[in-house]
DNA sequence: TCGCGTTTTATAACGTTGTTGCGTTACGCT
DNA sequence: AGCGTAACGCAACAACGTTATAAAACGCGA
């Protein structure tokens, strides 16, 4: 007997494409509910009856963005060579994040006041990482790198690829210094660094 | 023979400090500009005679922010043996940022929405880095680090710093795992990957 | 076929935000 | 003493996220 619902799945995912287009285009402060709403042909209340608050909605952007990253990293060949492997890796997490600069600063830069990621979507974050931690986990079990915690080696590298690829992305480098240069060779340093 | 101004120097600093107290007790979405004036005994006109706008308040935060990053780092006993000094260098950096995380939010996250460092502060935010830029410096022109573009070096560690910080700080790291025990270590693995 | 009940949706109201114009305030000079 | 002028507090404005309210749209029983 009840009215038929037009908030639904396609909508949902209406919504989700729409938000990501207008952080895209305008950054994360552009994105606001009424904007959302109109462009999309419908209202506010969509965004709370979908997906419960603006918080709630970055979220889902959040897990959306770590799926693709995930996808794109699972992608890479691997030799079982553990030092040219993690470069590889490393290159394919820079050309994620530059794919969709505003994507990767809600992931990992706090753009949208409010919002923090769930339980749910911190899961979805490590599980992104699994190639990675393949790699290093290997590598320490055949004696190519140091006997150490797998962990530290996997988070030290990972930090130094989210670091400079946070760096670039935030325009806080030197303006003449340019990443693509040398982004490979400090890669190769810095997994060398571990090894026997 | 106009009204004595009490919009002063003095106000400034008392702005400043009371908005740095404000985002560090409850993040950066809770400084308003009303709060921050009534807390302040004065009116939110305060803020635009002073600073111009809320952005531009934010942005001598970040300044003051990379003053004391810079003061910090500056007090860094060096040997002159490059790896134990970019390990110190390292150590120094993270406890700064752990000292004051929503100021370090601040300069590397686009924690409030609208803000964009201007000009002078980014210079600032480079001098932040000398101390580290001359132990690079020093270390490839002794022929302790490899022929390689001290630039290069000097950026993936400090990235590699950022990264780790950052992770940490968003919480985005795996729960069991404890940056301070082998933080240390894997500074030195990263520095150790230049050498010749 | 006509209304009633139920669920869903759009609209409008609320409180708060950054910002800006306006009127008052408070002094020095004549 | 009173006027000119600069500075300041207050209030209005538009926009935001959110919530309460009322209209809308269907199936079912009469």
């Amino acid at each position: 007997m009840p009215r038929p619902r037009t908030h639904d799945e396609t909508l949902r995912l209406k919504l989700l494409d729409r938000a990501g287009e207008l952080i895209s285009a305008d950054g994360p402060k552009a994105l606001s509910l009424r904007k959302l709403a109109a462009d999309s042909g419908t209202s506010t209340t969509a965004v709370y009856s979908l997906f419960g608050s603006k918080p709630d909605l970055v979220n889902a952007l959040y897990v959306e963005g770590f799926r693709r990253f995930g996808a794109r990293l699972a992608t890479v060949p691997l030799t079982g060579d553990a030092v040219p492997d993690l470069v590889r890796l490393g290159i394919a997490y820079r050309e994620s994040a530059l794919a969709d600069p505003h994507l990767y600063a809600i992931m990992f830069s706090r753009s949208v006041p409010g919002f923090e990621p769930n339980a749910e979507a911190d899961d979805v974050a490590q599980s992104t990482l699994a190639p990675l931690t393949g790699v290093v986990r290997a590598a320490v079990s055949s004696g190519q790198f140091q006997d150490v915690a797998p962990e530290l080696i996997t988070v030290s590298l990972w930090g130094f690829v989210h670091g400079l690829v946070s760096l670039e992305l935030s325009g806080r480098l030197p303006d003449n210094f340019s990443v693509s240069d040398g982004y490979e060779k400090a890669l190769h340093a810095n997994a060398s660094g571990w090894l026997t």
